[in-house]
DNA sequence: GCAGTGATCATA
DNA sequence: ATGATCACTGCC
């Protein structure tokens, strides 16, 4: 899912003004086992939502002064998730977060234009060529999981 | 290189 | 109740 999200678009509309830019660069969040994850040490009040089903938005705060955008996966009960890094002209999660005003608000509702922050396809093509992997970012206490190439990002070369 | 900044969680 | 930690950013 980490890959597919890749090249579409997140769409935000706020205050009557919709933004959208498409997603380059990702990180997969996988299952109790990974350590990096935030669900290795079993489901808390901040991220019970990624245990839930698939499609929801997981936002938290973090150093004080940081939202993070995910979105859920896998089967309901089975904990993992997406964290998107960057968009087109936008790089770093916290970032986008501030540019597109989430936070808590939007924790654990499910991703619609209802709610005013979704997904769209809006057509552009990914070729596999086009995405690179490497390990995550931030997480250099999780051991050999650190090393796991689970970060997917378009090439600079990438069509835009 | 590292300060800023505060919610969260484990420990007690 | 306390203290360490933190899926980051921006300025040095």
């Amino acid at each position: 899912m980490a890959r597919e999200l890749l090249g579409k678009y997140l769409v935000r509309r706020s205050r009557g003004r919709e933004i959208a830019f498409m997603i380059t660069e990702t990180e997969a969040y996988h299952g109790r086992g990974d350590k990096a994850s935030h669900a290795h040490r079993g489901e808390t009040a901040r991220n019970f939502v990624m245990f839930g089903p698939a499609g929801r938005w997981y936002v938290y705060f973090t150093y004080g002064m940081h939202w993070m955008l995910n979105v859920s996966s896998g089967k309901d009960g089975y904990p993992s998730a997406v964290l998107i890094r960057a968009l087109h002209g936008v790089n770093g999660p916290a970032r986008l977060t501030k540019k597109l005003k989430i936070d808590k608000k939007l924790n654990n509702k499910t991703a619609n234009s209802k709610i005013g922050l979704w997904i769209e396809d809006r057509g552009v093509r990914v070729a596999k060529k086009d995405i690179a992997r490497a390990p995550r970012v931030g997480i250099s206490y999780a051991g050999e999981w650190a090393k796991k190439p689970y970060r997917f990002f378009l090439r600079k070369n990438a069509k835009k």
